[in-house]
RNA sequence: GUCCCCAUCGUCUAGUGGCCUAGGACAUCGCCCUUUCACGGCGGUAACAUGAGUUCGAACCUCAUUGGGGACGCCA
């Protein structure tokens, strides 16, 4: 039998990382057995689903690489379909109309709680309607076996066992004649033919409930697999207090999908002692017995460190495409001067992020404006401005402006003048980046341009002899 | 409160009864390399929640305790 899985998030906001690892791992696994990754949107809450959270999840599932074999569909498109079914089990007694008001609700609840008990509908309306005529509001109950157990086999956690008598008789269609999340979700796996359902560990409790619809349908009961939560770096629950938790933000902080999801793989999930995954990788080792149990905390600093790795290892072609919504979003004119392969190239091995690497390249494109202050202060020294110039004089004869003959052409500067290679090197970053940190100076004039690095030295030997520094 | 789930270094994990004086990775600390910042290399600190069992032997099995988390909606 083909495997089947899907992703069902409700569109109420942004796809967050718990949301897009459960995600990946229902991929992985239906791309692990050769079968189809569904992407349903589970918009029954006309209320809270919006459009634009509906096309956040999807820029996010694109931006990852989770793609849908089959889908999206909605389930407010299927609304004939979950009330015809709903009418049959009103037929056959399998469900019935609940006349209870609120007030009642609210009263009952309050009694059960008094008595420590867990708050739940009381059956009321389950077998008499003699007080209520027809005309009355009322919504629709499912009718849950009051005796006996429901079990089932977890493929993360093993057995789990609930008593019905824990179950209440749950809503299936609201008294507006819209049906309800746990009713749709039966009938949805049930039509897309649904072998496992991966999902969060909070569905756990709304399983057992699901399992006796799905029974009384008379269709066949799915895989489950309940996945763990994802927590702050401080062991709470994640949230926008952590920082990111949208996945889009990951993209605006600089960060490569191919990290984000190697990252998301290996939070809940191992293979031995190997941190890197390729795609390939994870689908065929992937196995939902080797997910964890308990819950993980999300490390930042992980992450940035994956990131870098993916940055220094991925080709830099791969790269320079992230790179392209950095230098855009930094509003740098980046199509005059280097090519964004070649900042790659230069800066991999010292970002851990792409926009570190965009705010850190600006002055391959932009003239600074001013020097670095803590850097000016520490190297620009009395014999600055003459290393500037002794430098000037031997780059302004490197016939072929490449790396190497820059960096040759600037180091017999040093030994000349009888000083450490600092006292000439830094003096010159200065004056080429207005910095204190950039990539070696033989590459970073490379690719800052022959005329460029002259004109910046020149007025930094102007400003130098001019007497701005007191040092 | 009731039910359900969980429990190895600060963090992610390896470990499925002897290979464990518990391995790897991130972070952290120290050293080396070095024109800056990094990269890299080498080394260090650091964990089986507690208590009973089962067993010749337990991080691994069982039970209890404790501690976390989740659910208890006419939300999903």
């Amino acid at each position: 039998m083909e495997v089947r899985t899907r992703f069902a998030p409700s569109p109420t906001g942004y796809l967050h990382v718990g949301g897009a690892r459960t995600a990946l791992y229902s991929w992985l696994y239906a791309h692990h057995h050769h079968g189809k990754f569904v992407l349903r949107i589970e918009d029954t809450d006309r209320e809270r689903s919006t459009q634009p959270a509906i096309d956040a999840i999807i820029e996010s599932m694109k931006w990852t690489g989770l793609t849908w074999d089959e889908g999206p569909f909605y389930q407010t498109k299927r609304f004939d379909r979950y009330n015809q079914v709903i009418d049959e089990l009103l037929e056959k007694g399998l469900a019935y109309k609940c006349y209870c008001n609120k007030e009642r609700l609210d009263k009952v609840r309050e009694e059960q709680l008094a008595n420590n008990e867990k708050p739940r509908y009381d059956g009321h309306c389950r077998e008499d309607h003699s007080e209520h005529t027809p005309d009355e509001p009322y919504c629709i109950r499912f009718k849950n076996p009051r005796e006996g157990k429901v079990k089932f086999h977890d493929l993360i956690r093993g057995d789990i066992e609930f008593d019905n008598a824990e179950l209440d008789d749950l809503v299936i269609r609201r008294t507006d004649g819209t049906p309800t999340y746990n009713f749709c979700v039966v009938i949805d796996d049930w039509d897309m033919k649904i072998t496992h359902v991966i999902r969060g560990e909070d569905h756990i409790n709304n399983t057992p409930r699901q399992i006796n619809i799905y029974k009384a349908l008379g269709a066949p009961v799915p895989e489950f697999a309940h996945v763990s939560m994802i927590l702050g770096d401080d062991g709470a629950k994640l949230s926008k207090r952590h920082g990111a938790v949208s996945v889009m933000q990951y993209r605006d902080d600089g960060f490569m999908p191919e990290a984000l999801i190697n990252y998301l793989v290996r939070l809940g999930w191992g293979h031995g002692d190997q941190e890197i995954f390729s795609l390939e990788e994870m689908i065929n080792l992937f196995a939902l017995e080797n997910v964890s149990k308990s819950a993980s905390a999300f490390s930042s600093d992980k992450l940035k460190w994956m990131n870098q790795h993916y940055i220094k290892t991925l080709p830099p072609e791969r790269v320079a495409e992230e790179l392209v919504w950095q230098m855009e979003h930094l509003g740098i004119n980046y199509s005059q001067g280097p090519s964004l392969t070649e900042i790659v190239k230069a800066q991999a091995e010292r970002c851990k992020t792409l926009k570190e690497m965009a705010e850190n390249s600006v002055y391959f494109y932009q003239d600074y404006t001013e020097y670095e202050p803590k850097a000016a202060k520490k190297w620009f020294k009395e014999n600055s401005a003459e290393a500037l110039e002794r430098s000037l004089a031997k780059l302004e004869a490197v016939s072929d402006w490449k790396a190497e003959n820059i960096e040759e052409a600037f180091k017999t500067v040093a030994t000349d003048m009888n000083v450490g290679l600092g006292k000439v090197g830094m003096p010159l970053r200065l004056a080429v980046t207005g910095r204190g940190v950039s990539p070696e100076m033989g590459i970073t004039m490379e690719l800052v341009g022959r005329e460029k690095t002259f004109e910046r030295i020149r007025r930094t030997i102007a400003y130098l002899r001019s007497g701005a520094t007191q040092n």
